[in-house]
DNA sequence: GCCGTTTTCGGCCCGACTGTTTTCAGTCG
């Protein structure tokens, strides 16, 4: 039973949680969030890392205890410290810190003077008017709980960020309406391009007096009004979503551009960075005591600390401010730098336009080339092309190709990969295809070791050339398989095999951290769009975005290369 | 509990808003 980071930081996460009830030290609370931070974001499992023998307290923010405490953890899947404190603080009090407005202080006080112990006593406690007798409560904070409590669902709600552009949108739209607005942009993590957002957290600069906060909370999509104030604002929208906006003056612009992009631990570091170089940072800008050196601009409050500007899909703390240090961060790949799309079906199997209607639109998107990858026999309920049709398609192809102008169309299919790791399709007929995209898409619940055994199999192919969305997760809806994704990558270098990153807004799959890895360890990238229609092909854009935060250059790219070179990158 | 370009001890990012208080603690990002 491996055990995954996420539960080691998901532990850690309520220890400090329950600590902070507790009232034990600030700092050491902190310490364990940081740690669990650390230990989501990173690439490696915890697990493998000590298989392999590394030292976990070189990780930044874990020391001697930490490490061992992960250790014990990857051990016997539990923390005997956390099992200690739940013994004498009830566990459910971190859930309720989870309630908009509750802190650790005030949960232990509903505790003491209630003896609120689950979110139903803290609801009982609410309906009948004992809360506003508890000191530092009254009758509004009563009344916020117990709204708050009725919208609270028990899960973290993130929305897919294409989700969030379209709740974003029109809200731009109308504050770019409001009198003596003068810059406006969405920053946050909806900026560093992350697969899914928490809120939108916009930044605006506007004439001083001005009415943008009226014309902001007049939104007619507001549901909630959160918090009103000069300089800062926050509702929730309809949607549920959750809108902070900020308004600084354009002197500040750049400070408070890096400030509300973050991310935190980004910022965090910057700002010791500055401590460091006796500087002050922070949203308004760097001073040096009371002046204000800087922060008109981003460029100007990273050169002041030393560092190169740092793209926003960058910004997670992950090693940048050392790369920026050393001028030495990579040249991210921009969605210029395409040439063509290397998956993507037509009403042959499961997607809504003919050959000649997608050769078009990729043409009209300026690619040099397009590659048809219908689904395979197997997958009956996407109509999935049997060997007969799949060399029926070939020939139209050839046809077609000799018709098309600025375009060329790709022989392919997106064959699957059966249960024992052979391929759905004959190589007879694979030989006949200028390259493959091959994909699970049934039995997902296989063991780790067995799914992994399975892809690295089917790579034995020779035939084998792209593997498609590697984990085969859907945000929101379906968990990745599980796999040994480092093997899988290690295994993909050693057979000259490729790893898609699939630019599905839903899919993004390779993750962040996967491209990463995948750089590091010299695995080639297909970025595709997987297109089922025209205007799917669009969707590029979010696969570059995951690209970039997987610090991906053109060079990392296989569909950033011309098309006379492709071929090479096919043969095995 | 972590960490080190004045440190192995003594710090630990910084500011806005709310509600309850009577000058500020708690919460949040």
């Amino acid at each position: 039973m491996t055990v995954h980071n996420s539960e080691i930081a998901d532990s850690f996460e309520k220890l400090a949680d329950l600590l902070e009830i507790e009232g034990a030290n600030q700092f050491r609370v902190r310490a364990y969030r940081n740690a669990a931070s650390t230990i989501r974001g990173y690439p490696r499992s915890m697990a493998d890392l000590l298989e392999d023998g590394e030292d976990l307290s070189e990780l930044p923010g874990i020391g001697n205890d930490l490490a061992q405490k992960i250790g014990t953890i990857v051990e016997t899947g539990e923390l005997p410290l956390l099992k200690e404190v739940e013994e004498r603080t009830p566990e459910a009090l971190s859930e309720l810190m989870m309630i908009e407005g509750l802190g650790a202080r005030k949960v232990k006080a509903l505790h003491d003077a209630l003896n609120v112990n689950s979110l139903a006593d803290l609801e009982r406690a609410a309906a009948s008017g004992e809360i506003r007798r508890v000191s530092g409560f009254g009758e509004k904070s009563e009344k916020k709980i117990l709204a708050r409590l009725q919208k609270y669902s028990g899960e973290e709600k993130r929305t897919r960020l294409i989700d969030a552009e379209e709740i974003g949108r029109p809200l731009i739209e109308h504050l770019e309406k409001a009198d003596g607005i003068k810059d406006i942009v969405i920053t946050g993590s909806y900026r560093r391009r992350k697969e899914t957002v928490g809120d939108l957290d916009i930044l605006v600069t506007a004439k001083q007096g001005s009415s943008v906060m009226d014309h902001f909370t007049s939104y007619n999509e507001v549901d909630e009004i959160a918090s009103r104030g000069k300089t800062r604002s926050t509702v929730f929208l309809q949607s549920g979503m959750q809108v902070d906006l900020r308004v600084v003056p354009q002197v500040s612009f750049g400070a408070a551009q890096i400030y509300f992009t973050g991310s935190k631990s980004h910022n965090i570091a910057l700002r010791k960075l500055g401590i460091r170089k006796g500087f002050k940072v922070n949203e308004y800008g760097v001073f040096k005591g009371d002046k204000r050196v800087c922060g008109k601009t981003e460029e100007s409050v990273y050169a002041k600390l030393g560092l190169a500007w740092i793209p926003p899909e960058l910004r997670e703390d992950h090693g940048e401010l050392e790369a920026a240090k050393k001028d030495k961060l990579p040249r991210l790949i921009t969605l210029n730098d395409i040439r063509g799309n290397l998956h993507a079906h037509t009403s042959a199997s499961d997607g809504h336009n003919s050959l000649k209607e997608m050769a078009e639109a990729a043409r009209d998107l300026g690619y040099d080339y397009l590659a048809i990858t219908d689904h395979s026999q197997r997958l009956t309920v996407a109509n999935g092309l049997d060997k007969k049709r799949l060399l029926a398609q070939v020939r139209e192809i050839d046809r077609l190709n000799q018709k098309l102008d600025g375009i060329v169309l790709l022989k392919s299919s997106e064959v699957d990969i059966l249960e024992d790791g052979s391929l759905d399709l004959p190589d007879s007929v694979l030989r006949e295809l200028d390259f493959t995209v091959c994909a699970i898409h049934h039995r997902f619940g296989l063991s780790r070791k067995k799914q992994t055994e399975r892809i690295l199999r089917a790579m034995d192919n020779i035939n084998f050339n792209i593997l498609a969305h590697p984990s085969g997760r859907l945000i929101n809806k379906r968990p990745p398989y599980e796999t040994d994704m480092e093997k899988i990558l290690e295994a993909a270098r050693e057979r000259g095999c490729i790893v898609e990153l699939n630019a599905q807004p839903q899919r993004l799959d390779l993750t962040d951290e996967g491209c990463r890895m995948a750089r590091e360890l010299g695995v080639k990238i297909s970025i595709a769009t997987d297109a089922h229609s025209i205007s799917d092909m669009d969707h590029m854009r979010f696969g570059v975005d995951q690209a970039r935060r997987g610090w991906l250059e053109k060079s990392d790219v296989v569909n950033c290369q011309p098309l006379d070179k492709l071929a090479k990158l096919f043969t095995r």
